[in-house]
DNA sequence: TCTGGGGTCCTAGGACCC
DNA sequence: TCTGGGGTCCTAGGACCC
């Protein structure tokens, strides 16, 4: 028989806000928000602003006299920060086991089926002192049979304050688990979002407990079979076991809402350039070509006659190539633009993805693998020098045609750990 | 005036084949 | 003139996540 499932979930608080916490402890006990891009929406918050009752994606705007009333602190989002905490706690918990998948940015769950642990909250106790120690981010842990029901202990741990952050789902009485299910209200399982959270409250389905206790055939009509794995899961059979990296990505996405509308060719052309060569550039960091790709325009979508076009393009040479790619995306724009519209957004999408060194595959032979590989090597040539001088010493001219579309980011927090001209500064007082 | 970015998986429906 | 069933592949769209 093997060993019955234990997957633990380590879920950092507040991440982002926690993040530029570690560089400025003087915020601690403040309520503070860090803004997604364009400082348009809150997307994390502290503490002390979630009780100012700001939700998760407040548009700042509205927002407004409520940070200035309660002196809230701003920042912009600092993603090579918040990036590079994360992988010191990753490294952390690799060091526990190997046995990890990295589910997000801020949480990460590991299969404990394998080590010998004996008291599953001490363990999990310790391994949130040393996170806290070592790395400075308090985080929550959830410990059960299964991935979600893990997910679920952690949320309590992180609201339930005698709890200490840490709630062992796993060996508790059956009585108990219940009563956490119970007390978790449907909209706020993992998997049930605004769609489906309505529907089974029509089945009068209104906590974890009722969906656990839900007749499966039932979930599946619902819900499709999602809901039927959602019903065991919740039950303590799991279905959902842990996903180890090496999964190939199927697609890479790179979009921003620009600064200002803009419906001058000239801007949207650096704007496409700008994002084409990002995801170009994380398509090779993946060891990738890309078949296929597409390019989105849309106009403000809170505003009347909102449109969103897309254009998709197939590669008949597949490629990883950033001029290749900007100058095909760029002679669609042509097709697309619109002069009349206002744009307010632009998206670059790369799909139909493989190996690069799948080329020589193609049986049509309609493959140009002399000048791919040229490419190759000329891609290798700019990576290199980038990577040695820094991030955007060789690019091609046509993202230097306009930097109006550029988001504002101006509340951002230094790039304390990845840059060397923004390493903190401490001084002391004698 | 001002409302994020980057993903995954599943399903339904159409085209096409035998 | 009538007319089945099963299978695969592809795509668009929906729903979810952080």
């Amino acid at each position: 028989m093997s060993t019955p499932a234990v997957f633990a979930l380590i879920d950092c608080n507040n991440f982002f806000v926690s993040c530029e916490r570690v560089f400025r402890p003087d915020l601690n006990g403040k309520p503070v928000v860090v803004l997604s891009s364009n400082d348009g929406c809150a997307v994390a918050r502290s503490n002390e602003a979630k009780a100012l009752g700001i939700p998760m994606g407040a548009p700042a705007f509205k927002y407004h006299q409520i940070f200035n009333d309660h002196k809230v602190v701003q920042f912009s989002a600092n993603f090579e920060l918040y990036g590079d905490m994360s992988d010191r706690i990753t490294r952390l918990l690799t060091a526990v086991t190997p046995r990890i998948e990295i589910y997000s940015v801020d949480e990460s769950f590991l299969d404990l089926s394998q080590l010998d642990i004996t008291d599953y909250a001490a363990w999990a106790t310790a391994v949130r002192q040393r996170i806290w120690r070592e790395v400075g981010v308090p985080v929550s842990i959830g410990i059960a049979p299964t991935k979600t029901l893990a997910k679920l202990a952690s949320e309590h741990a992180k609201r339930v304050h005698r709890l200490d952050g840490v709630l062992d789902l796993a060996t508790a009485p059956v009585a108990e688990r219940e009563r956490y299910l119970a007390e978790t209200p449907i909209q706020e399982v993992w998997g049930i979002g605004r769609r489906l959270a309505p529907k089974l409250k029509a089945e009068n389905v209104f906590t974890a407990l009722g969906l656990a206790h839900m007749n499966p055939r039932r979930a599946q009509q619902l819900m499709g079979i999602h809901g039927r794995r959602l019903t065991s899961e919740l039950s303590g059979v799991c279905c959902n076991p842990l996903e180890q990296a090496g999964k190939p990505r199927q697609t890479v996405m790179h979009g921003r809402m620009f600064g200002e509308d803009t419906n001058e060719l000239f801007v949207l052309e650096g704007a496409i350039a700008g994002l084409a060569a990002r995801a170009c550039l994380r398509l090779r960091k993946s060891g990738l070509i890309s078949r296929g790709a597409c390019l989105s325009l849309s106009t403000n979508r809170h505003k009347p006659g909102y449109q969103q076009l897309s254009q998709y393009i197939t590669l008949t040479t597949p490629t990883a190539d950033t001029g290749v790619i900007t100058a095909k995306l760029i002679e669609v724009l042509g097709t697309m633009h619109n002069p009349r519209a206002s744009y307010h957004r632009a998206n670059v999408l790369l799909y139909d993805l493989q190996p690069e060194d799948a080329l020589q595959a193609d049986l049509l032979g309609q493959v140009d693998i002399a000048g791919s590989s040229l490419s190759q090597a000329r891609m290798r040539a700019l990576d290199a020098i980038n990577k040695r001088y820094g991030g955007r010493t060789i690019r091609f001219a046509a993202e230097d045609l306009s930097h109006a579309w550029q988001p504002k980011r101006q509340l951002r927090s230094p790039h304390y750990t990845t840059d060397w001209a923004e390493l903190p500064i401490a001084k002391l007082q004698l």
